[in-house]
DNA sequence: ATGATAGTTAGGTATATGCTTAACCAATCA
DNA sequence: TGATTGGTTAAGCATATACCTAACTATCAT
């Protein structure tokens, strides 16, 4: 593995677990406090809390501690970066693929003799 | 762990290596072959296959093999379900992100009594 | 057939990930 | 003050990742 980690991979990282992913479906519907964000995931809190981290450091997500109760809250900017990527890598791809069709319709137009592929 | 892998789990795991990504990318403009895929890469032949053999069971890379060369290509499908969990969330947040300007905006207003929640 | 080219498989290693339990600290409440 | 609640840390374990080298197969050119 490259030793460096980029805001990409972290991202895409955290985005790759089922249960980091319902914990930011959760918090893109307002901010929650740890424990109510855990319950209902099929786990301990301190696993709970660790997805949470690797949320955190991917800036998926922020937190506060006021008294006892932490309360998380989507940043989500970030998700932004994701979506970019992957905006660009269609932009290019539909670009080839309308040139491909393109091409396809000259070689149709100038098709006169039977003999496909 | 859960056991279950789902589409998007492969499908954001995938993403989430600059390697793999890098790899996307290139295929984005079109059709390469395994080494001239793997050739800049900083790593040798058999993890670069590998990291394709993510790709394809992530379903973003599809290959074939004619005579002793195998042409890989995008398969842009899958990458629209990535953007899609993201713009639902982005959605979410959104709303909840108008609601908060917008109960901001009533504090501002109604500003002198004290009785806000 | 010989050898070079393109890819694949096998086996092994170091590190990362996902999870657990047990113990611990800090804020609230009876 | 002492129990409870909310969160955190530590230690450990099983599996998954990411990589390597070496050996192998299949195609193509000579």
């Amino acid at each position: 593995m490259l030793n460096q980690s980029s805001d990409l991979d972290r991202l895409f990282h955290a985005l790759s677990d089922p249960a980091r992913r319902a914990m930011v479906a959760r918090l893109s519907h307002g901010p929650v406090s740890v424990s109510d964000l855990a319950r209902p995931l099929p786990m301990s809190l301190p696993a709970a809390m660790q997805h949470l981290q690797v949320l955190e450091s991917a800036g998926l997500v922020r937190s506060q501690k006021v008294g006892r109760v932490r309360t998380c809250a989507m940043q989500p900017g970030v998700l932004v970066q994701a979506e970019q990527w992957i905006n660009a890598c269609r932009a290019e791809w539909e670009r080839l693929d309308r040139l491909g069709a393109y091409l396809q319709t000259l070689k149709n137009e100038g098709e006169g003799d039977g003999s496909g592929d």
